[in-house]
Parts: structure tokens; sequence; C-alpha cells
DNA sequence: ACACACATGTAAGGCGTTACATGATTCC
DNA sequence: GGAATCATGTAACGCCTTACATGTGTGT
């Protein structure tokens, strides 16, 4: 089972869903961390079936055909699995933190023009993670984790806003008083 | 010109190198923000070179083959036009927020274990980043983009290993005193 | 003699995105 | 009638990793 998998998996864990409400819920919450797309789920979605982890049924809307899916005991089984190793990859892809490396070969107000598009980059990060409605409130003591997720991703760009001002500063007073 | 393209040639704008210290540049550089294998490089550069952006001369050791490339006034055109715009991809895939995002579905003395997992997972991390050596002393108000972006990464690492921290702690407050 | 670092590449395969194709329903 | 949303899928392509193949030089 691929982590991709593993999301679509969790996701119909937690609920019975369509593909089209996998992706819905892919794009609003596990997409920073973890994203995907139709070309990945619809297929996922047959090989889970096929591999007996998922089982579908229609569950048409008036004239339009659409399959809901929910775990088998199997697919619980291979996601606790999963979901209990505590090992993880890891990957990041950031041009921004590439440019900024490399940012030596840039006259200096070019440098710091491209700490300020990180910045303002984090800031609209932020916006849009301020602007998901954590889950209900807490149960009595309850985790929540998706609410600590989304904390997280919130913090970390607070902190990368501070670095990015930070940078700047140091920037702005190097470039007044060169030498 | 692709991103990984864009790495190559900041490389070897910096100064002339060969594939394989192109790869090992990158190992322990840009590695954590972007990585590389031999795979991409050697068809990359050949690319590159064709392009016209850089060009290769024989500079074996001994009777070992090697190449060398440097950077043509091309590009350098191209990689400076990359580097000064201030638009940058990018994306995540984080296995271990995943499984901190499905966590409710795991018994909470599991879920306890994958917050430490991660904690752990960043403090290694953050000890290969401190073992690099930051670059030679401050030129004169110079900026030293290279070694402000270890920081941003050590900084990252640290601030992701205080989150572990609080969360382990309302995990265990919270196991303590359930209901 | 053996292991490890230096050095260059290729082939196969996995993962993922984008764009496209199709059609129903709802809201303006 | 038109646009947006709901809904399912496929095809082509790009990017990247892993594994392999080959050979030299250095240190023990």
């Amino acid at each position: 089972m691929s982590r991709t998998g593993a999301v679509i998996l969790g996701l119909v864990a937690l609920r019975p869903r369509s593909g089209y409400e996998i992706k819905a819920a892919v794009d609003s919450s596990t997409r920073f961390f973890w994203a995907a797309s139709y070309g990945q789920i619809y297929p996922e979605l047959k090989r889970l079936e096929e591999g007996g982890l998922i089982a579908g049924e229609p569950a048409p809307r008036g004239a339009r055909r659409r399959r809901v899916f929910r775990i088998t005991p199997a697919g619980r089984e291979a996601f606790d699995a999963w979901l209990a190793q505590p090992e993880f990859s890891w990957e990041l892809r950031d041009e921004g933190l590439l440019k900024l490396f490399f940012a030596d070969l840039l006259p200096p107000a070019a440098a710091l023009e491209l700490v300020r598009a990180r910045r303002a980059a984090h800031e609209r990060f932020l916006a849009r993670l301020r602007a998901i409605q954590p889950g209900p409130g807490p149960v009595a003591g309850a985790a929540r984790f998706p609410d600590l997720v989304l904390e997280y991703g919130i913090g970390m760009n607070e902190w990368a806003i501070g670095w990015c001002d930070e940078v700047e500063r140091a920037l702005s007073s190097a470039d007044e008083r060169p030498g």
C-alpha cells in the first residue's frame, strides 16, 4: 500500500466517502503535507478495492452516478499497521529556500526582495490555514489530532515569518553600512 | 530549464565542478530542501551543455576520466533570470504529519509514541544540520546566504521540537485525567 | 587482498501532475 | 441559457529514485 493509499484508507476509515469527497477532504486538510490529485485517487481506489481493503457501493444522487467506499476489516488492519509504525519519510521541495541559498549571486536589493516575497508567501499560507475551521470542540480531553496538525502548520508559518523579518532587518542594516 | 537544472547551474556558477562534485555539494547543502540524484544530475548536465548554458572540459585525475563544467554567459543569464524571479513552488511530503493527522484512530499511548518518534526525528535532523560547518567568516557585511538557509533549517527544527514537547505534555496530562 | 572513495553513466520503474473527456445538477 | 459544482475517469508526460554497470586510485 502506497502512502497516498494510506491517506485514502484513513479518510474512508473516518467515514465512507466517494472519490470526489476524498479529493475535497484532501484539499482542505492533508493537502499541505500530503497532496493528491484525481489522477492518483481514482486509480488508487480501484487498487484498494481489488486488494480488498475497501468496498465500494453505488450511491447515486438522482441520475448522477456516484460510488461510496467504506473500509473493510482487512483495510482497517492494514491502515492501523501503517499508522502505528513510528517511521516516516520526509521530503521537501522548496524553491524559495533554493533561491535564497544562491542569493549571494544577486545584488543586495534583489536578495532583499526575495526575502520579502518569501515572507508574503508565508503570510498568504498562514491566512489560508487560519481560514480552516477547527473541528468540533474538545470532547472530554480527546486529542483532536487534525487540529493539532493545523496548529503545527500555523505555528510553523508564524515562525518562518519571524525568520524573514530577522533576515530582512539584518540585510537592511548591512545595506546601509556597507564595507 | 528545470529547477534541478537551476541547482546545477547555480553550483557551477559558484565554481566549476564535475558531476560527482555537484552531487557531493547537493548532499551537503541543498539536499534538505532540494535533493538530486546521479540519475538526474548526469542527464541534466548533458541537456544544459547541449543548450549552451554550461561548457564541460576534460579534467582527468591520473587515468581517472573526469569532466568539469563551467557556466557560460548564456547560462549565467538564464540562472540570474530564474534567481531574480520572486515566485517559487513549495511542496512537502511529510508522512509523520500524515500519521499524526489520523492519530485519533490510534490508542492514546500509540499516538504519544508517534509524537515522541517525530521529536526524535527532528533531533536527528538538527544534529545533522549542526554538523555542517558554516562558510568562511562574514566578509565585510556580505550576506552569506547559505549560512542563513542553514540557520533556517536549524531554527525550524528547534521550533518543531518545541511543538512536539508541548503536544507530548498536553497528551500526557489528558491521559492521566481521562473523561 | 580488500574496502572505500572517486568518477561517469544508463535502465526500469514509481509516483505524481496536467489536461482532457464526459455527463448531471443547481443556481442565477 | 450559462456558469459553477458534482462526479468519474483516462492518457500523456515529467520528475525522481533505485539499482545496476564499469573502471581508477588510495589506504590498510
